[in-house]
RNA sequence: GCACGGGUGGCCGAGUGGCUAAUGGCGUCAGACUGUAAAUCUGAUCUCUUCGGAGUACGGCGGUUCGAAUCCGUCCCCGUGCA
């Protein structure tokens, strides 16, 4: 039962299971069982940090194929806190969303508040964006939410560098990575529940091979490709992410945190990463932008007001069947609720449709 | 008819002699957004321009003043009260 680990002293989680079921150059499709459920990779999981895909339902989220979606563990510690979610049976109950869930660890949002945390190689103190009070997260307390919370898959906690960075600032921040990675692992005792391992290293080869070689060493579950789209250029990201895959074991699922347009998204599977979230569809959506085939339409310029068409004339959504691009412009200037929901409704459909013709094509070779 | 109050850029609304082409807000136009402090944020928004400026603007007309959205006269319009 399970995968078993490189190393003889490796801690699995005995309920997942990935299995690469086809492979195209260096693309992969395969199969990833969780407790929860299955997905087949190469897969998008919308972004729900506060236990919501925002403005739209979980009905509606399953009805689109979402296989899985993520939450923030830093935020669901934040509000509404572990005990209540504990108390309301985990995550998968709590917000009535039954396939599989990952929650990211909170390195990213310590990385994104700045001026209100302070990082030692113990752990990072913080300030709450919420409500200013004060805050210490440690490797192990983060592991510690993670299973209280109860996603299939946790995200260690990382230590995230704004790019452009020094070699000696990504290799500090990927060496302290790693040095909690470990403390992770070690600290971990929930045998139903997935643990990635972050690799890091900014934009420099050299940082992003001893990373991945070392976060491998210590044996987790999956491994995931943090600290890219921080501030870099498209052609600086995709070798990062091409090399990372090329040192990651081929048996374990890879996931490109935050990542990306569609064209990322290209880019990246044809490296050989499996999984990806990003908040892009979703708060495009809310800003009045529809993500098509031909790039991103902007449904509030006013070239829109009088054009009765579609969306997207190739999608099969319910926002292009039945909705018009003035009727959407219409709803995005008088900042009406519904703009949001039909927006974000056709961006997730847009993203999984996506993912699975890019499955598709490597599935038939 | 009389007495007060008021008429400011697409709208609302500051401003009561020069620092005012005129604060704000709304609207409008455009841009940004990649492990969501984000239904958010940024910029532009009188006209013309060789980008140095120039012209026209605070109900209309006239006046005072070196200088007026700001003071005076008069006319028009709106609100409230009294007849």
């Amino acid at each position: 039962m399970g995968n078993e680990g490189l190393y003889s002293d490796e801690k699995v989680c005995s309920s997942m299971k990935f299995e690469v079921v086809a492979t195209k150059g260096k693309a992969r499709a395969g199969v990833l069982t969780l407790p929860h459920g299955t997905v087949e990779t190469p897969v998008f999981m919308p972004v729900g940090t506060l236990a919501t895909v925002k403005a739209i339902t979980q009905r509606e989220l399953g009805e689109l194929g979402a296989q899985i979606i993520l939450n923030n563990a830093f935020h669901l510690y934040l509000r509404p806190g572990v005990e209540i979610v504990k108390a309301a049976g985990g995550v998968h109950r709590f917000q009535n969303w039954k396939r599989p869930i990952l929650t990211d660890s909170g390195g990213f949002q310590v990385f994104s508040l700045a001026k209100l945390r302070k990082i030692t190689d113990d752990g990072v103190h913080f300030q709450s964006p919420v409500d200013g009070s004060k805050h210490f997260f440690t490797p192990e307390s983060v592991i510690e939410l993670e299973e209280g919370l109860g996603p299939d898959i946790a995200m260690v906690l990382d230590d995230v560098v704004a790019n452009p960075a020094t070699h000696e600032q990504a290799a500090l921040a990927m060496r302290r990575s790693v040095a909690w990675a470990q403390r992770a692992a070690n600290y971990r005792s929930r045998d139903d529940q997935a643990v990635f391992g972050i690799v890091q290293g900014g934009l420099y080869e050299d940082l992003r091979i001893e990373s991945a070689q070392s976060t491998v060493q210590i044996g987790f579950d999956g491994y995931a490709i943090g600290g890219l789209s921080v501030g870099e250029k498209p052609e600086e990201m995709y070798p990062m992410v091409d090399t990372c895959c090329r040192v990651l074991p081929a048996e374990k699922p890879r996931y490109l945190m935050g990542v990306g347009t569609p064209r990322d998204l290209r880019e990246a599977v044809a490296s050989g990463v499996d999984m990806f979230d990003c908040v892009l569809p979703t708060r495009l959506a809310r800003h009045g932008v529809a993500v098509t085939e031909e790039g991103n339409l902007n449904l509030v310029n006013a070239r829109h007001k009088t054009d009765f068409g579609p969306v997207d004339v190739h999608c099969e959504c319910p926002t292009c069947r039945e909705y018009s691009r003035a009727y959407l412009h219409h709803l995005i200037k008088c900042r009406e609720i519904l703009a949001s929901r039909l927006l974000t409704y056709h961006n997730i459909h847009f993203y999984l449709s996506l993912m699975r013709s890019l499955r598709a094509d490597i599935m038939a070779g």
